[in-house]
Formats: C-alpha cells, sequence, structure tokens
DNA sequence: CGTCACGTAACAATAAAAGTGACGTGAAAC
DNA sequence: GTTTCACGTCACTTTTATTGTTACGTGACG
C-alpha cells in the first residue's frame, strides 16, 4: 500500500520557509527535499490556491509564505492539499445491491468517517507555529532565536 | 491514491457463508463478488491463520466459517488481514535528522494514531453478526428466517 | 486412482504516482 | 528592449504496487 506524504513535505517546507523568512525557488527547495522541482510546483498550488503561501515569477520569484504560521492550523494545510481520503481502506462498492455488502459497507464506511473526524479535530487544534515551538524545544541551543517560544503542546491529548 | 478493499470484501464473504451456511468454494465466490479466485484465496489465508474460517481441499472442499459471527468483531477480521496501516497517509521520513520536519512528522504520526484509536475502537464494539443483524433491518420481508434479529446498532455513536 | 479444491509460486497486465523535458508567461535585472 | 529567471503546466517516461493469470504441488474425497 502507498502512502501520500504530501502532507509531511508541506508542513516541512512552510517551515522552512518561516525560518529562512525569505523567497526561496522550487529548485533550491527540490534538492534540499530530495524531491524533483517540479513535483513541488506541482503540490505548492493548492498551498497557493488556499492562500496559505504566494509564489512569485522571474528575478527574485519563488515561494513565500502568505500569512503567519500561527494563523495556519494543520488542517487548512491538509485541505489545501486536497487529499482526496486520508484512508487506505474503503467499501468496495459503496452503491452495492446486495444488502449484506450493504449493511458492512455503511458500518466500515461509518467507523471511517468517525476515525477521519478525530483526525481533522488533532489537525485543528494545532497550528503550524505550535510545530516551528516544538522544534526549538528539541534543540533549544540551535534555533532558540526567533521570539519567545510558546509553550510545547501538549504531545499526548487523551 | 488506491484505496484497499480487503476488509470490505472479507465481511461481505463471512455474512454469505453465514447464509449459506455451507462451506463455498474460491471458484464461486470468485464471480459472485466480481474478483479473481486465486486473489480471494491469497485473501482468505489471512481468515484462515487468524482462526476466523476453515478451508477444505478435495471434494465439498471450500471455506466455511470457523465460528458463530458473534464472535467475530470487526477488530478481529481487520487484524486477520494484516492491513499494514489504514492511512494513505504518512509521513516522508520516520526518522528524519532535520528537526522541523521531525516534529512536523512526530505530530502528524501523533494525529493519526488517534485516528487509528478510534477506528479500531469502532471495530471492536461491532461483531459480524450485528451487520447481519443490520441487513436483515434493511429488507425484513427477505431475510427475516435466520432468528431474532437484534436490535439495529445504532448507527451513530457520539 | 482420478477428480476436486486449496496453497503458492512465477509471471503478465494494469494502474497510480513520481520523475523528466519542454515550453509559455510574467517579472525583474541589465 | 532584451536577457534572465522562475513559476505553471503539458506531454511523456520511468517506477512501483496491485491485480489478474497460468501453472503446479498437495491433501481429501469418492
Amino acid at each position: 500500500m502507498k502512502r501520500d506524504n504530501r502532507l509531511s513535505v508541506a508542513l516541512h517546507v512552510l517551515l522552512h520557509l518561516d525560518e529562512l523568512g525569505d523567497t526561496v525557488t522550487s529548485d533550491r527547495l527540490g534538492p534540499m527535499l530530495g524531491m524533483n522541482p517540479v513535483v513541488l510546483r506541482r503540490t505548492f498550488a493548492g498551498l497557493r490556491d488556499a492562500g496559505l503561501l504566494t509564489s512569485g515569477k522571474g528575478h527574485g520569484g519563488g515561494y513565500a509564505l502568505a500569512r503567519p504560521l500561527r494563523e495556519i492550523p494543520l488542517s487548512a494545510v491538509y485541505d489545501a492539499l486536497g487529499l482526496a481520503a486520508p484512508f487506505a481502506i474503503a467499501p468496495r462498492d459503496p452503491d452495492a445491491t446486495c444488502l449484506l455488502e450493504r449493511a458492512a459497507n455503511d458500518h466500515l464506511q461509518a467507523a471511517l468517517d468517525a476515525a477521519e473526524a478525530t483526525l481533522r479535530a488533532r489537525l485543528d487544534a494545532v497550528t503550524v507555529a505550535d510545530l516551528a515551538a516544538a522544534a526549538r524545544a528539541l534543540a533549544p541551543a540551535h534555533l532558540a532565536h526567533r521570539g519567545p517560544a510558546a509553550p510545547p503542546p501538549d504531545p499526548e491529548l487523551p
């Protein structure tokens, strides 16, 4: 089963954009992340359309944050990427005529919906700035120069 | 993103095995489900190893339930299939050296873990027999000949 | 002992994602 | 105004995962 890691990549990029505080080109970002620049540009299209980052052409062009990380909940990034569904499993035929299959699929779908709601609640409760703060907490010596750190987010909510 | 529907298929088969109350060969099941018999046998290997169904060779062989549906929570089927992870998204590199990436991946993984816990709780709370009851509730006229129906499971828990 | 059906391995076909090259467009630099 | 840069996007290739298919061994039943 192949898993999509665009969300992970997007968060990583947003954090680096904030750290650099500058516009960065996809040609620089590609090697940094070990990805093809074209693939990155494809991924960023959604983030740009969602207003999370800006893109500029020509000299001095590239990508930059459109707003502070504190105003970007993880769920906004999740939505911006337009991931069809977060699950690797799904009912075989949501509109099956067989009643037995229907009953199975209906309950399976309900369970998946509940799980997705949990995921979304988690992503809603944390901003990208919280991740930056968590990173600073991991290595206070190196990166403790970006303003007062917010209290590290509770790493394990109930 | 490709989604796995083996869980849906497995539940469907278990329900039909119960309805037929007999051993069924993969060559009969394949066309019924629009799947290749070999693929079904591959899928059933896990269910057999987990003790959910029995398989017999030769004349009169095929697959049959190893125990009543009431003793099979959906989570047992889920586990028996050995689905690596229920999610289509994942951190890009769980052991990243970049602290920013680490922070992002750690939180993403925690959110995914929470969602999986929700999914598992749902699958634990329902047995395959509950699905059969739900199917009977959908069409009381047709299939109401398999004993008294349990109350239909609450379709939307909090 | 012949047939049936599982269990598996090896291989082909298919499909999805990623990588690649090319080109148009707008913006800045010169 | 022309050159250079970098995005945006298309078309195409490569890669990888899953599924389908064929084949064959093994045990069970008649």
